[in-house]
DNA sequence: TGAACATATGAATGGTTGTTCATGTGTTCA
DNA sequence: TGAACACATGAACAACCATTCATATGTTCA
């Protein structure tokens, strides 16, 4: 039996310094936010508008057409996305056109592409 | 009037080539396997359990001390990590150590911060 | 101005999800 | 072996969420 094995029962959880770390953390606030931020990411019809969005901005309408879904369903979604700051809006009379607010979704994508490829090679 | 205003009423809403544009797009299968990845990182839980192991493998007691939860709540959210390959486990004695099993995350959640920081600024 | 169009939004609903409680499984050690 | 411990898991419940339907807002143009 080694010394770690025991310190569980002695209610220390193999950790040195619990204190410590929780103080390099990240504050729990910081931590809160990001989850909303992935949160925004986490949804298939949410995906796919950003992902349409990264080669040009695009109306309500073309979105819906080319997610073949309802315009309100993709309407509600966007105004998600705007309330998160990653999507903008520009009218040009009767349409209005949503485009990428951020610099960083694409490289989240990206990286996160990466780890499903990387997986996909595992099976 | 431009052009452009025009397209939508005739079903070309604003769009030159959406073929095209949906040919480039990554499948629907992998935007809904991008969707499930991001999943993993949309609940404060999962988030905080993650950052927790970026320094250290932890075992479960001193994952549920650290965020002061109970055990089977970080349990069955240590069985989703596990499902999605982020976290990996090791068996020493009663106990069983988590340890992140993927590079991308910290990288992922980097960004994530940096955008945070980013539109905090615009406040 | 008013009809047609593009988008936004509130309410309702069916599906999903995180936590808790109770219990099961696997390990250690006296 | 059996008690104590560490963790996993199934069921139940409440909270949340994505879509749809109906309707409202805002724009263009005849």
């Amino acid at each position: 039996m080694n010394q770690a094995e025991n310190l569980c029962s002695e209610h220390e959880h193999h950790a040195t310094d619990i204190d410590g770390k929780r103080m390099t953390m990240p504050s729990t606030d910081q931590l809160f936010e990001l989850a909303e931020l992935f949160k925004m990411f986490s949804d298939s019809t949410r995906i796919r508008i950003l992902c349409a969005l990264f080669r040009q901005e695009l109306c309500v309408a073309s979105i819906a057409e080319l997610l073949d879904m309802g315009q309100s369903a993709i309407s509600h979604q966007l105004r998600l996305l705007r309330t998160a700051q990653l999507v903008k809006t520009r009218r040009a009379g009767k349409s209005i056109f949503y485009s990428l607010d951020d610099t960083h979704v694409e490289l989240i994508f990206e990286m996160g592409l990466e780890h499903i490829l990387e997986k996909e090679g595992h099976i």
